[in-house]
DNA sequence: CACAAAATGTTGACTAAGTCAACAAAAAAT
DNA sequence: ATTTTTTGTTGACTTAGTCAACATTTTGTG
């Protein structure tokens, strides 16, 4: 019988994922070796083998992990009754960003190209599916409630998408200054250097003020 | 004398600056070795370290060379008589989006965290700035020539560079399908693998559109 | 032009990191 | 209790970044 008992079986496994998610994010994907990663988690180097087939496919249970994460705060948000369709839509544009943030290392491979590259998994893809689905459902909801003039929900859905993840990306990379006097102004364009772990609050308060803005501007127009 | 010919002493370093960026953009950062670069322009290994300190530091001129590249075109469109401030400000939008997908491995460079997290070296910086200046340029003029009721032009800023940011991002990282039946919907949804290189003029086709439909809620609202 | 200095390129060698194979220990199944 | 299966370890091979020593070419100067 394969126990596939998390506490026993599984245990390895998932320090190995939680610590590589650690590092990613701290560091940065070029400093996650697989022999770092014993190291830390206290195993020889070779061990994490046996629980994955090689760094690829650890990148991408981090990734499947990352999704089935998400989609858990998006159904939380999608199945609050109290919130209206905008609410839940700006909620969980909110969510996105707070994800992309805390978990910047699932976030670059969950969004970025190792993945999309590769085979990508049937796992992955329907992880991934539930998330997108959730999130499509909120806009098609927002669409019915407002009387939305675009027929096609999908623009709505990419350019909202595409708005914060732009965001997201952006802060996570350092190249917005979130604090200090050169707010809001492009890190290249300062000599601050951002220190991204020690700024998770100030880039969240960042986004919340960016996304009421957007949702603004979205709703009424710049021009009003 | 120093001679900083280019035809003679710089050959080299611009080759492998050029063939660097193919490299990066066909088959990904991953795929960028020293040795595979200096085998592709025919040197020797170690050859490239007569011109760059280390590959950290050919990554960071890749990035110079881009910022200077996407300033003139930049240039070009803010020079532009005809153009009125609402069009130079989609034009360059526009630009943004098509550097990206036509110049994938410097885009990453110019915009990722590799290179913010490092010292950034003053020569990086100053060509950053005359790129953002450029732009904050258009986005001043075209607050200034429409009665924007926001105060702070960085909003308007920021919140446009993320949304063309994160459209471009999405775009080179095959997150958005770009051509078939599956026009429009996350790639994570659907079976079809994005053939980045093959889909260049797809891509920015779609970004045209989906630009179009940006300009217009920014500037009308969603619901109208 | 001859020679010294500087720039450029090459080979050899070292180190770090991914990963396989053979072996060992522990857990599970019979 | 013994056989399997699972899990972990050490040794070894390969690829890649990079330095040092050496060779060559280019450049500058008397």
């Amino acid at each position: 019988m394969k126990t596939k008992n998390k506490n026993q079986c599984g245990d390895l496994r998932l320090r190995l994922l939680r610590a590589a998610s650690e590092i990613i994010s701290n560091e940065g994907l070029k400093k996650l070796t697989m022999r770092a990663l014993s190291n830390q988690v206290g195993v020889s180097r070779t061990a994490p083998y046996r629980h994955f087939k090689n760094k690829d496919a650890l990148l991408l249970s981090i990734a499947e992990e990352g999704f089935n994460e998400l989609t858990i705060r998006y159904r939380k948000i999608n199945h609050d009754i109290s919130l209206d369709s905008l609410s839940k839509l700006q909620n969980i544009g909110l969510a996105y960003i707070e994800f992309a943030i805390k978990n910047q290392g699932a976030f670059r491979l969950m969004f970025g190209q190792e993945i999309t590259q590769q085979q990508g998994s049937g796992k992955l893809r329907s992880d991934a599916s539930e998330t997108f689905n959730e999130y499509l459902m909120a806009v098609k909801a927002f669409q019915d409630e407002m009387n939305i003039t675009i027929d096609d929900y999908s623009i709505l859905a990419n350019y909202s998408w595409a708005a914060v993840h732009g965001l997201a990306t952006l802060l996570i990379d350092g190249q917005i200054q979130v604090s200090g006097k050169n707010y809001g102004l492009p890190t290249l364009l300062t000599d601050e250097k951002p220190n991204i772990m020690d700024n998770v609050s100030s880039m969240i308060d960042f986004s919340k003020q960016t996304l009421m803005n957007f949702w603004d501007v979205i709703l009424n127009g710049i021009a009003k």
